[in-house]
DNA sequence: TTCAATAATGTACGCGCGTTCATTATCTCA
DNA sequence: TGAGATAATGAACGCGCGTACATTATTGAA
């Protein structure tokens, strides 16, 4: 291993004090030219780099963004699609912003979690994906929020709090996504929703409901799952596996059924197998949506009609805004308002959703 | 925010000094367990956590494991599903550690990249996916090397080094494939490689290229791309994309061709949807094999044959060892030596061979 | 030239912890 | 009961850096 070369060991060789060197290269104060110039060619010479982890120990700041990923190993709730945008998303401003990203798998379920990413200090901000709006993690969320630690939910909205929230708007996405297959003149259109704990769940069925109730093909007080007929009412996880066994509940009344909305492109594509098993052809026996866009989307038979979701800019913006707002990226003025980002989804036609006969 | 509570305050309010309380965090020394307890009760009482980055600085030890990966945002030219898969076997490992994961996005073809991953001594070892093996690259990987600075390949291999590896049987795995093909009859078989900067895609040749020497298909010296037939050669970038385009090269060969291996399993797909243009079916008019396993490969249309690679596995396997030779995980007897390992691949039969008519 | 203002640099301390070394309490066996 | 051994604890230092404050050099205006 190299020996370490420390400040002081540039400050001698450039004949200047160690604080010198500190402010030559944190910029701080005036300094003379030559001073300056002098100390940067003795750090060259002694391949000098400041210590991140003295210097974090100093600034008592870790310069550590937190990314929460939910994790079960080997069981693929979340798409690998949807991870890899946001995570890029967030690395690019995390580069931007000088800061690095600690990744941390969390285990579902396990209590009192979400402190426990705060409280060794080592984040100074978290982003935190797939939390679900359920008691007990709102009550853990609420946690961190009294316990002043800054945080920002991704595609999640927490009803009744007031997180900072970066989301998509999936009830339009979804209402666009069901108005589309309304305009094509169908009319008996179920839902596949995914796990009802996560908020975008609520967001699509919303979404769905109110293009249903529009076109008056639900009652003006048709709310919850439980107001539309069964038939049209489907739940899975978002796995394709649950896609797969909603074509078996679905099976039964195909033929009250046109068309599909499913919450996410997995789920779509294992309802289209299942489906496929029962000699029902997408865009031939009925027409389906997905949702996410993802690279999937484009390369089944047909390709599927889906709503895009901005997932890179969403983590890009989450890390932005939760740095800024523990006073990283805007120069200094300080830590920046509570905010909840809502961004637009896109509905992108593709070819499962033929005109009827 | 809430105040820091230090070491000071708890050694204060358990009556003892800030060196007993360290002792009883880190479990060093003996001591009276009457002083542990209540040490630890005054630990609760005022809700100390240790500061992990106070930590580091004095142990000199970050904590952290780095993860490289290759990332030019928007364009996919890896696939998620091995991304997904690698890091959550890292992840695992790591949590089992102690460690933490931080994660790096490196811009390929950014010089000097690597060894600035390791000289702020933000992180102890590092995991680098998608190294290739190419002059600068090995260039850079040997100057981690000299400097002492731990670090893991994960499917690639770096030829005339010797770097730690966690690898796959990449070869073995494209002869059984190849070797599956030509079991069912087929002899005109194509190969769809990748980028040939990976050391994986010539791993995937040589066992592409033994089967079919074997198969007496091919001259018994031929070892080069440039020793087969230019209708049996294609190459692409293990993109989707990449797999279409590949689709129209090989238009024009297709009555001389019965059977492709393409590399990864996105390449094949786009393959399957470039040559369904042109009204060739994968299963009915050619047979095809991907390489991955992804999940993609269950959802084609047929579904796609494959070769299974144990990319958790390797992932977790790389941090650990690489933990373990920088002396984690093997209770402080040093670091261990070097290694490189190659697991197995599997071949994964599916629908997308159907016996020659 | 002189003095105040400002630039430029140095001195000194502390961030919270691990750890060495010194010190004191307790035990063991004669 | 005493002495050496060992257990148990405390005192003190340093890890590498940022920075407040003190000090000295330089400038500009009178």
């Amino acid at each position: 291993m190299a020996e370490i070369v420390t400040r002081k060991e540039v400050a001698e060789l450039a004949g200047v004090s160690e604080a010198t060197v500190s402010r030559v290269f944190n910029d701080v104060g005036p300094m003379k030219e030559q001073t300056r110039l002098r100390v940067l060619q003795a750090a060259k010479t002694l391949n000098y780099h400041p210590n991140a982890i003295a210097q974090s120990f100093a600034r008592r700041r870790s310069g550590n963004l937190g990314v929460v990923l939910p994790y079960v190993p080997k069981v693929h709730i979340f798409s690998t699609y949807y991870f890899s945008e946001v995570l890029s998303g967030i690395g690019e401003q995390v580069k931007a912003s000088g800061y690095d990203m600690l990744l941390k798998f969390r285990v579902p379920g396990e209590e009192s979690d979400y402190s426990s990413i705060f409280r060794s200090q080592k984040v100074d901000a978290c982003v935190i994906l797939g939390a679900t709006d359920t008691p007990s993690e709102r009550a853990e969320l609420k946690k961190l929020e009294d316990g002043g630690f800054p945080f920002c939910l991704i595609n999640q909205h927490i009803s009744g709090e007031r997180f900072n929230e970066v989301d998509a708007d999936h009830e339009g996405g979804s209402y666009r996504a069901v108005r589309h297959l309304l305009d094509l003149g169908y009319r008996d259109i179920a839902f596949l929703s995914g796990s009802p704990e996560f908020s975008n769940s609520g967001d699509r069925l919303r979404g769905y409901m109110q293009a249903m109730r529009e076109a008056g093909l639900l009652p003006a007080d048709a709310k919850a799952p439980g107001d539309l007929p069964a038939h049209l009412y489907y739940e899975g996880n978002y796995s394709r596996t649950s896609g797969m066994k909603a074509a078996s509940a679905m099976h039964p009344h195909l033929s009250r059924i046109e068309a599909v909305f499913a919450s996410n492109d997995r789920m779509a594509i294992g309802l289209m197998q299942g489906l496929r098993e029962y000699g029902h052809v997408p865009g031939r026996d009925y027409a389906i949506v997905g949702y996410d866009d993802s690279e999937a989307a484009r390369v089944t038979d047909p390709p599927l009609t889906s709503v895009a979701v901005p997932f890179y800019e969403m983590g890009r913006l989450a890390a932005e805004r939760v740095l800024r707002r523990i006073g990283v990226g805007n120069d200094g003025d300080g830590a920046s308002e509570s905010f909840r980002l809502k961004l637009e989804t896109k509905l992108v036609v593709r070819q499962s959703c033929r005109i009827l006969r």
